[in-house]
DNA sequence: CTAGGGTTAG
């Protein structure tokens, strides 16, 4: 009954002697003590703190502190553990010990880890517990170099570590790819006896994983033999980051057989492995195993879902899962907007990304990468810059993938410009938005600047693989054999050539350079040869006039179970129309669609008419336009409008021609072949008045242009080039040449020249093409026996054809002419491509 | 006594 009375009733009523060491205090701490307890065991941490307020310091224990900041952790409540702090201050508790580690707890657990670490630092405690809950927390927030900082002062101050320990400082290291410190830690725990901890030991297979040590890993697991959930899961996931996704599922396989309990981690891994390899039915087969889980509320595991339908191309189940998951977090956007951009359904893409910013999900790096590649992709610059105006609208900070992805939006959708100025306008660059830059201006074919940055780059920056395989096109598009030769070193030093699409590149680039030789020879040194392999040999014979081994190598190609596509098709008639096979020709072009199931597009038609009318199949080439199954475009029109001038056939020629002036009424190039061919057949009325109408229209006709590579330097030369400090000797030896050609018998082809003058200055007109000045400057500055190879930007005209051959013959000279359309190999009087191209 | 090792997107 006494106990029953509260403290103060107590001290009132009673004039008991009371020994002053138990006191009145004792028995009324204990009753509020327990009161606050007792909220703490059913979980109201609201009325213990509410108790705890109210009662006087002298009626506390440091047990009823405690388990307040044990509650406040379990459940997360940083203000209530921040009241209980300020409470056991103020009333002057010394925080050590059990109540000061419980503090740390409190805070580090709360997410307050900056409070926590100042209770820490001043308890200076030797609790192995409390160093590994800083160390863990540390690694949590990706402080990594922090997490191994305390393990360090740990070890300075001869705590020893366990378990725990171990297994977050093996993450650290891994995490931060120091694969040496983790073998060094993985002796020491061997030593200490965790060797067989499966928390140590599911880390280190983790590490292993990082690295690429892929066997290291297994053997790992091999010896575990008390192997957990995670420890299959580390091999699962482990397998799927090193590209065995099928190894991953087998080792999921296992997993069921041995009957091992499985939780939402290892579908997770599971359903990624099926992603990859685009398994389907094994995918749903996952899902309603984890429907059955009760995982169909997990964000992570519908996600993942979502991903996998996405990645086996089935866009209709990844829309059901998106619209089943009851929350959606920027992940399940993001993998719809890239669900939607995997199907080639851009603009549906893009405005998710709209949809998701109005229902309140804020992007992130991944989304706006997602939504910039899918502007990319739809080619759409004014839907990306739009996507641009609205980081600016929100004042987005732009880290560097973003930036990198902008950059790379812009030069997809062909403004190198404003990727340009994105480029300079991020301060630290990292090798992908050079390479990002490089490669945009090489496709948007603009070399000389590709070149330049590339430069730029080796200043600050050391390239990679990707780098060679953007920079190589540049030099290919140039012929810059030279430079494209330096660039080959450095990949030979640097080992880039096991890359394949560096390999790759550097057959193409060796093709452009006209030097087949060489682009054969790396060829046939490449072990396991892809379809890009393939097609740019397959073009690169084509487009040096070799038909027969573009053929033979496309048959090589089927045998070694390479299936052609559409690019290879258009390389391989390409590669026939150039070498007049026809019938060869047709051959493909039937196979293309019954063998192959492809429909043939514009390309492969403009090929077949290409060979047609070559061959002289004119009115065949006309009727094969009219009956195909496509618009046909300027290029179709324009490749039989060339027939017409090789078979001088002008009236076809004037009624092909009214069609490619309506598609292409701004392309000069057309009128002036259908100039050329009125003046071929002497009809001056004729060109007089197709000239009066480009002059209306006014229309420019481009320059020629023509280069040569000497001592790695450009010279460049336009028609009538007079300013070249070698002009004169350039002129003379022309002339000489002209005057020999004469002497053997080979009258200039007048009527190629467009002006209707008399025979002196039209003979003038045709010495001063660029490509007759660029090869005489080869032949007057390349050592005696040098090939001379000439780049120009126009296709060649029939009289510098003419002269290349005799010049081959009289200057005892190879010469490799490259033109818009092919190659010309002139050797001894004859051309490559037989006067056919 | 408390904690951890394995977890989706580009």
């Amino acid at each position: 009954m006494f106990f029953r009375q509260s403290p103060i009733a107590c001290l009132l009523s009673s004039n008991l002697d009371v020994p002053r060491s138990t006191g009145v205090g004792a028995f009324a701490m204990s009753d509020e003590n327990a009161k606050i307890r007792k909220f703490c065991e059913v979980g109201d941490l609201r009325n213990a703190v509410e108790l705890l307020k109210k009662s006087k310091k002298a009626e506390l224990g440091l047990n009823t502190y405690c388990s307040i900041l044990q509650l406040c952790a379990e459940h997360s409540c940083l203000q209530e553990g921040k009241t209980t702090h300020s409470i056991i201050s103020s009333n002057g508790i010394p925080i050590e010990g059990v109540l000061g580690a419980k503090l740390v707890f409190m805070y580090v657990n709360c997410g307050d880890l900056r409070n926590g670490r100042r209770i820490f630092d001043h308890i200076q405690s030797d609790k192995v517990f409390l160093w590994n809950l800083m160390m863990s927390q540390y690694a949590k927030i990706g402080d990594c170099h922090e997490s191994i900082n305390h393990f360090r002062k740990m070890q300075k101050r001869g705590i020893t570590g366990n378990s725990y320990t171990f297994s977050c400082i093996i993450k650290c290291f891994a995490i931060l790819g120091r694969v040496g410190e983790c073998k060094r830690i993985h002796g020491y725990v061997y030593k200490l006896g965790f060797g067989s901890y499966n928390s140590v030991v599911n880390s280190l297979i983790a590490a292993y994983f990082k690295d690429g040590r892929v066997d290291s890993a297994h053997n790992l697991f091999d010896e575990l033999g008390d192997r957990d959930v995670v420890s299959w899961n580390s091999m699962i996931s482990g397998y799927v980051m090193n590209g065995f996704s099928h190894t991953a599922l087998e080792i999921f396989i296992q997993m069921l057989i041995l009957r091992v309990a499985v939780d939402l981690a290892t579908l997770v891994n599971a359903l990624v492995a099926c992603a990859n390899i685009g398994s389907l039915s094994l995918g749903r087969a996952l899902h309603g195993y984890g429907v059955k889980a009760c995982f169909s509320r997990e964000v992570m595991f519908n996600n993942t879902l979502l991903d996998m339908y996405s990645k086996c191309c089935n866009l209709n189940d990844a829309i059901q899962a998106f619209e089943k998951m009851g929350q959606t977090t920027v992940v399940s956007w993001t993998s719809l907007i890239s669900a939607y951009v995997r199907e080639g359904l851009f603009d549906e893409a893009i405005r998710l990304f709209y949809e998701m910013e109005s229902k309140g999900v804020s992007p992130d790096v991944y989304s706006i990468t997602s939504v910039l590649h899918a502007c990319a992709c739809s080619n759409s610059l004014d839907k990306g810059r739009d996507v641009h105006n609205y980081f600016r609208k929100n004042n987005m900070a732009l880290s560097l993938p973003v930036s990198n992805a902008l950059m790379d939006m812009y030069a997809k959708c062909g403004s190198m410009e404003e990727a340009y100025l994105v480029f300079s306008q991020t301060p630290v660059k990292d090798i992908v938005s050079w390479n990002t830059m490089i490669g945009g201006y090489s496709k948007n074919s603009l070399p000389n600047e590709a070149l330049k940055l590339f430069g730029e780059m080796q200043e600050e920056s050391r390239p990679d693989g990707i780098t060679m395989a953007c920079i190589l096109p540049a030099c290919g598009s140039l012929a810059a054999l030279k430079i494209g030769r330096a660039i080959h070193g450095c990949i030979l030093r640097n080992g880039y050539s096991l890359d394949l699409h560096v390999a790759n590149a550097l057959i193409d680039l060796y093709v452009k350079c006209g030097s087949l030789v060489h682009a054969q020879l790396l060829f046939h040194m490449i072990p396991e040869k892809d379809l890009i392999t393939w097609t740019v040999m397959i073009a690169g014979y084509g487009m040096h006039g070799f038909g027969a081994e573009a053929i033979v190598t496309f048959q090589k190609m089927k045998i070694a179970g390479i299936k052609p596509d559409e690019i290879t098709f258009t390389s391989i008639l390409y590669a026939c129309s150039h070498s007049g096979l026809l019938n060869e020709g047709w051959g493909f072009f039937n196979s293309m669609i019954s063998e192959c199931n492809m429909q043939p597009e514009l390309e492969h038609y403009a090929c077949m008419v290409d060979l047609l009318a070559r061959t002289g199949n004119l009115s065949k080439a006309y009727q094969f336009i009219e009956t195909m199954p496509i618009k046909p475009d300027a290029t179709i029109w324009g490749a039989l409008l060339c027939g017409c001038r090789i078979h001088h056939d002008v009236e076809l020629a004037e009624k092909v021609a009214e069609h490619v002036f309506e598609l292409e009424p701004q392309n000069t190039g057309y009128y002036v072949l259908l100039a050329n061919i009125y003046a071929e057949a002497k009809k001056w009325e004729e060109v007089k008045k197709l000239r009066e109408r480009i002059g209306k229209r006014g229309l420019k006709k481009s320059p020629g242009c023509s280069w040569i590579e000497v001592q790695g330097k450009f010279a460049i030369f336009v028609s009538a080039d007079t300013s070249h400090p070698q002009a004169e000797r350039i002129v003379s030896l022309l002339n000489n040449m002209r005057i020999k050609m004469k002497n053997e018998g080979y009258s200039p082809k007048m009527r190629y020249a467009l002006v209707n003058a008399d025979d002196t200055e039209k003979e003038t007109a045709l010495c001063g093409h660029s490509e007759k000045l660029a090869m005489a400057f080869g032949i007057l500055n390349l050592p005696p026996g040098r090939t001379i190879r000439v780049t120009k930007n126009l296709r060649v005209c029939n009289d510098c054809h003419e002269m290349a051959k005799f010049m081959s013959k009289t200057a005892r000279r190879e010469i490799i002419l490259r033109d818009s359309n092919r190659f010309h190999h002139f050797k001894d009087g004859f051309c490559t491509c037989r006067d056919f191209w």
